[in-house]
Order: structure tokens, then sequence, then C-alpha cells
DNA sequence: ATCCGTTATGTATATCTTTGCATAACGAAA
DNA sequence: TTTCGTTATGCAAAGATATACATAACGGAT
């Protein structure tokens, strides 16, 4: 190690979360529903998507039909009844926000990390 | 208004929200201490800030002691007594903090800007 | 016609966060 | 040495969020 050895190392990590929300403010989709779509999108039904994310169903179907108001159009098309149940199958709207989401998250994970090694340096210099 | 009206309009806003966490992934600075740490450095008191930040002074305390608690230094000089019972001065490190977290958010503000631009591009297509 | 497991939803419970007192400690200035 | 307004901190109350539980509705497959 250097001259004066790690006393003004900067700990901390930069977290950031992202949200779309509507004009008037509430939340319509973090990253936990679009994980939730993910998982739905997988596994073909929102029960079985809440048991590998965690979160318990009512907050997932409540988180769910809340962004489908605010967004306007539903993210799943439900059907109930059959043998296995019913089902939730991502609507085409869906799949698209769920492509242009990565594709945000992407970018601004990159544009995150270099913000943190720009923090970083200023702070331990 | 064009050939299709405004009927697939992607009207949602992309927000976002940074912190500093320690490793283990505590809560340290938020938007909310750096205006704080703002407020202090205008008003000299951490009792003034909170009248103007509108949070209350005991949650503004332990937001800022957790803060330098996991940072592990002090972000203000603290003194009582006096007749104007006391104040609170930012450090320099919490300048350099300051300093260091208005540009990674200016940055970040014009990343996710640019990154809405091209969520809405393509959700509108 | 019956069954099954999922969607759908209300309500009560628990958990987590924030606020609101209350009250002590402090110490420079008058 | 008394005074004043701030820092400092515990604890109860209030609010906000999430979970758990209960129960209905559904309808394709058997």
């Amino acid at each position: 190690m250097g001259k004066r050895g790690k006393s003004n190392r900067f700990n901390v990590l930069l977290n950031y979360k992202l949200w779309l929300s509507s004009m008037s403010g509430e939340g319509i989709i973090s990253g936990e529903v679009y994980t939730l779509l993910l998982e739905i999108k997988d596994k073909g039904s929102l029960k079985a998507a809440t048991e590998t994310t965690g979160l318990s169903y009512r907050k997932a179907w409540g988180d769910l039909k809340n962004a489908e108001s605010l967004l306007g159009y539903e993210l799943t098309h439900k059907t109930r009844g059959g043998k296995d149940g019913g089902r939730s199958v991502l609507t085409s709207q869906a799949h698209k926000l769920l492509e242009a989401y990565a594709a945000l998250e992407e970018k601004l994970d990159d544009a995150v990390e270099e913000a943190y090694r720009e923090l970083k340096k200023k702070m331990e210099s």
C-alpha cells in the first residue's frame, strides 16, 4: 500500500433506483415490476412469478394492476379457469416495455458506474 | 395533429433516486441529506435547516448522525451553548462531498434525460 | 356437471418509517 | 451566574407499506 495507507478510502457504494410515474406522480413501474414481468414471461403465471421474486401475491397483483391502470393498457392477458387454473401472458406492449426498460437500465448502469468513479476520485483526493 | 392522433403517446415520466450506502447496504446519503447539508451550510444550524426542508428535527438529526457514522467522519462541527444556543457548520469533507454530489447529480440528470428520450421513442414507435 | 388451480379482491395483521413530544446537556454572552 | 436557543436523545403515537388470510369467481379439461 502507498504512503498514506487507506485512510481516506471512500468506502461507500452508489445506488440508484428508477421508476416510471404518471404526470401526477403516482408510481408505475419500478425495478420490482420489471422483474415481475420478466418472471411472468418466463413462468406463464403471476402466482408462479411471485414465488420466485419473493413478493406476496397480493402486492404483486396490486402493483401490476396499478401499472396497467396508469399506463392505460394491459401488460398481461389474464385467463382464469381450466385444469391449470389460469395463466398470465405478457402483451406485446409489455414485451416492448421490457425491451426498452432493459436498454435503459443498461445505459444508466454505465452512467452511474462512471459517475461513481469520478465521485470516488474526488472524495479520495 | 398527425394521422394517428396521440393514441400511443407514452405519457409517463422517468424518475430516479440516488443514495450512497455502506458495503453492507445501510442507507447513508440520499438527496434528502444532500439538501439538508446545503441548507445547513446556508443557515448555520440544523434546526433552521429542518424548518425550510420540511423534515422533522428528529429525523434530520438521525439521518445526519447515521450518515456520519457510516462515512466514518463528521459532516458538521456542532456546538452547543451561547446566546444563539449553538450552531452547526459543515466540515471541509462535507463541502467536498456536496461538490462531488452536485457534479454527480448533474451528470446523471443528463444521462437520465437522454435515456428517457430513447425510451419514449421506442415506446411510441 | 365437477374439479382444480389461478386470477381477483377485501380486510385484518404486522412491520417499518416518520413525527411529535418531553427533557437533558451545553456553554458563550450578558 | 443566569439565561437562551440549539444540539442531543429516548419513547410514544401516528402513518405508511407490506403480508397474511379468507373467500369468490372462473372456465377448460376430465
